[in-house]
DNA sequence: AGGTGTAAGTTATACGTATTAGTAGAGTGA
DNA sequence: TCACTCTACTAATACGTATAACTTACACCT
């Protein structure tokens, strides 16, 4: 491995002054014959900062983590891109961890930050209490966490939401002014779906109709058929199905099938998110958009600002916006 | 910041004793009451090993970079979380990095090992000479890299391949079984479709028939839309579609739905890669299942043998099994 | 009494870099 | 000639840890 020192006895310089050309910090007090010696000999024996030394001597990593449920979920791979995407652009390299939404996982890589590997973080946890966060605070360790708009984050952190709730209300009720009365949810158990289930049931009782929720193990796929054959099993006879996510509403889809119920004509279907592949199944599947790589990127942006001390607003951002997009479904 | 230094002021003793109880290595040689008084101290003070001073010292991060062209192309994010499965129980964090295919990218990534950020690096590139991997190998630094079985990598970095050109002879095949004879294939340009492409091309000839390409810019689903938009209005009648990979097969799917022709009826159609979405697709998808998430956990497992000296065999390791998945298209 | 052995540590150094404080020598002005 | 400034550096130290080499005090044996 070449360092400064290989450096410095090649051109007969002091380690110190090699580390000065080598950063630009020049200030007019090092001839252009030096500087261009240095950064010859650089050249020339291949030098290569050793970045872990840079970290320790500085404090500053130039990683940041970035916490994610899954990455084979197809939300969560634009949402990560969307924080890279800044990232990169800053000289910032990005570590990518799945906690499948367990505590303990979740836990553990907040002490990615704690031991110094990672400068801040963003994520999304499921299972994380306030108090959690407060080592972090007391470091002065930036995080962006995204997460429902209820959730309880203490000062100190971020806190970015897409108000589910507001946007469950305005799908059901756009399924209400297509004329359906009969609308019910499927949801996974735990995770940001309980806000959409609450914006869901408030807009039903709002104009007087009567909610009805199935819920299942897991917001997958597998997850959205399973609760929609308990649906029909239960006797319910919707002629609508707001999914919680828009996995779910293609296993809604896929049951539908095996249940002879067309969509949108027997059974419309709505979903959240607009993963690409809503775009793509048949029907094509009514969702809201969330932007998630533009969250992604928002939040590279907060941290960035952070760190440099550019940011000093408040610890809540958003609402982000949403829309709905109106395909074949409903 | 806690240290050890403050645990050793703390309890009595000097860092470098401090040091050997909380890792353990003490022999016999320290007494009971005084390793339980340093890790209680440990505990009290919220102490936390720093993971840059450590990895300066040992030289290992416990942190691999993992390179992939786009972390949103739906082929990656299980490559990925198999990489990840098998590092996550290691104790190795990992670096997603995304390089859109761009050679300068690429080159950029490699420097994470060369600049000591990571240990190790498990990638899919597009654009690198063997002679890029030069200054990785001098330094020992574990590769393995993923791409066609005729990519031409070094000694001292694993080249990892699924034999493209016999999957897609076989796929060829499949479709001339199924009494096809005029089978147009459209890819994108660069990356591992021309192995794909080689494939086809032999199993066409192999039994007289003539082949038909249509490349399109991008190998994405509006790659494979645009191609077969193009494969049409240049006047090819083609009874099947073979697409290099499944997003471009969704994206002929969709042109022919503007076209009016009906799959598998008046065109069939396969892909390659087995992503989650062919199976959401109406018709569902034939494809060619390539087990990203069984690759990324062999590389992983790889690396982690290579950095423990305890893997000494040779360089190449695949053909990485495939499988024909039949499905309504065809 | 002298030597050996062992328990329980400590001292010192290194990893590669950034940074502060200092210094030798040349030049300038009065 | 002396004080002063400026140029072009260098010496020293710190970041937090790991580890090889050394030390001390005591017990035991012959």
């Amino acid at each position: 491995m070449v360092t400064q020192k290989d450096i410095a006895k090649e051109v007969g310089l002091s380690q110190a002054t090699v580390s000065l050309v080598l950063q630009g910090v020049t200030d007019g007090v090092i001839p252009g014959t030096t500087i261009e010696k240095v950064r010859k000999a650089a050249r020339d024996l291949g030098y290569r900062p050793n970045r872990v030394a840079q970290a320790l001597r500085t404090n500053k990593t130039y990683t940041l983590a970035c916490v994610v449920p899954d990455i084979t979920n197809p939300y969560y791979p634009f949402l990560v891109r969307g924080f890279q995407s800044l990232c990169d652009i800053s000289g910032f390299d990005v570590i990518v961890v799945n906690t499948d939404g367990k505590r303990e996982k979740e836990l553990n890589f907040l002490n990615l930050a704690l031991q110094g590997k990672v400068d801040a973080i963003f994520g999304v946890f499921f299972n994380l209490f306030p108090i959690d966060f407060e080592p972090l605070i007391k470091k002065g360790i930036p995080a962006v966490c995204l997460g429902p708009s209820t959730a309880n984050y203490p000062d100190g952190v971020d806190h970015f939401f897409v108000d589910g709730s507001f946007a469950a209300n305005d799908i059901t009720n756009y399924l209400i002014s297509l004329g359906h009365t009969k609308i019910s949810m499927i949801a996974g158990s735990g995770g940001p779906q309980i806000e959409r289930v609450d914006g869901y049931k408030t807009a039903m009782v709002e104009v007087g109709l009567t909610s009805s929720t199935q819920l299942s193990e897991e917001f997958s796929e597998q997850g959205g058929y399973d609760a929609t054959q308990q649906l029909f099993a239960r006797g319910e006879k919707p002629s609508a199905i707001l999914a919680a996510n828009d996995l779910m509403a293609i296993g809604c889809l896929r049951a539908l099938k095996t249940l002879s119920l067309c969509v949108p004509h027997d059974v419309a279907v709505a979903g959240f998110d607009d993963i690409p592949a809503s775009e793509l199944v048949t029907p094509t599947l009514t969702t809201v958009r969330m932007h998630q790589q533009n969250i992604g990127a928002q939040a590279a942006k907060k941290i960035l600002n952070r760190l440099s001390g550019s940011e000093s607003s408040l610890w809540r951002t958003g609402p982000f916006p949403y829309e709905i997009i109106q395909r074949n479904s409903t």
